[in-house]
DNA sequence: TTCCCGGCCC
DNA sequence: GGGCCGGGAA
């Protein structure tokens, strides 16, 4: 059952959406609203690889690559990421190009960094243990709050309140029917009011395959969040550009600026550039006019 | 074209 | 608050 709901559950979902639209979010609709969602979860949930431990590092890995990648694509990546970097020490003491080939295909390369910076610090401040607290999880690099409050959910089982897409999506689809620019300060409370603080791990996984399901079945309703945009193009841009510029360096170990131009047939000024911007961020050093990945 | 279990910089 | 950051799939 990929992509719609079985004929209860549709019924039971526009039952519920015409109680919302009445009486709102009452404590007897909130009740509704929780068992149509983990019902849902509880027949057709999906089996990924990240919902079999609550294993810290991993719930970690499978976080940093589930930021805007899609989760089949953060599923093939993750079993053999952990194959190379089973843990903390592993990771925090590999070479970083090892990482990044280890990345290849996910895109947003920067999280691979991030992710070993966080591995490293791991291991050297907090003795090999991911602390288990949204505070301090956020002050590590590629972690902001949703990252960090999903971390503590599905690792730690901790009842925290947060916002990312399918969240967002579901709450917007039954508690804000025909509102346009819904802000996330409205939502929060209602996510907050939903919480299942019995199992919240179970809770959120659900939410994750209800707002996986809704997008399927409908125009998404993301589009009147007051914090939705529209993406820039991928073909000609410089994300392009430097992840074909990252491959190369990957692949041929050092290359010149020059063999960059000529590789990509790209505009010289433009290469400089966005070589530069790779140096600043960690991706290459530069030695003698020779660009490398440690 | 659109989206993806966001974060960071400005 | 807006722009940037990959790449694949539908």
């Amino acid at each position: 059952m990929i992509g719609s709901l079985d004929p209860d559950q549709n019924d039971r979902e526009r039952r519920l959406l015409d109680e919302i639209r009445e009486q709102g979010a009452t404590p007897e609709t909130t009740r509704l609203f929780q068992d149509l969602i983990l019902s849902y979860y509880r027949t057709y949930g999906r089996d990924l690889p990240w919902r079999h431990t609550t294993d810290a590092y991993r719930i970690l890995v499978s976080e940093i690559m589930l930021q805007q990648t899609q989760v089949e694509r953060a599923a093939a990546k993750y079993r053999e990421f952990l194959e190379q970097f089973p843990d903390f020490e592993s990771l925090a003491r590999a070479p970083r190009s090892e990482v990044l080939l280890a990345w290849q295909g996910m895109g947003y390369n920067r999280r691979a960094i991030a992710l070993q910076e966080t591995a490293r610090r791991v291991v050297d401040e907090f003795g090999g243990d991911l602390p288990a607290d949204v505070e301090t999880l956020a002050t590590f690099p590629g972690i902001g709050k949703a990252t960090a409050s999903a971390i503590c959910a599905y690792a730690f089982n901790m009842p925290v309140v947060y916002i990312e897409t399918n969240i967002r999506r579901i709450f917007i689809h039954f508690f804000f029917q025909d509102r346009e620019d819904v802000r996330d300060d409205e939502i929060l409370p209602l996510v907050e009011q939903a919480l299942e603080r019995g199992n919240p791990r179970e809770w959120y996984s659900a939410l994750m395959d209800y707002g996986t399901v809704l997008k399927k079945r409908t125009a998404n309703p993301n589009r009147r969040s007051a914090s939705y945009s529209r993406q820039s193009r991928f073909e000609g841009s410089d994300r392009q550009v430097r992840g074909r510029i990252l491959a190369l360096v990957l692949e041929e170990g050092t290359v010149t600026e020059e063999e960059v131009i000529l590789r990509l047939c790209e505009e010289p000024g433009r290469v400089k550039r966005i070589l530069g911007d790779l140096a600043r961020e960690g991706f290459v050093a530069e030695s003698e006019g020779a660009y490398t990945c440690r």
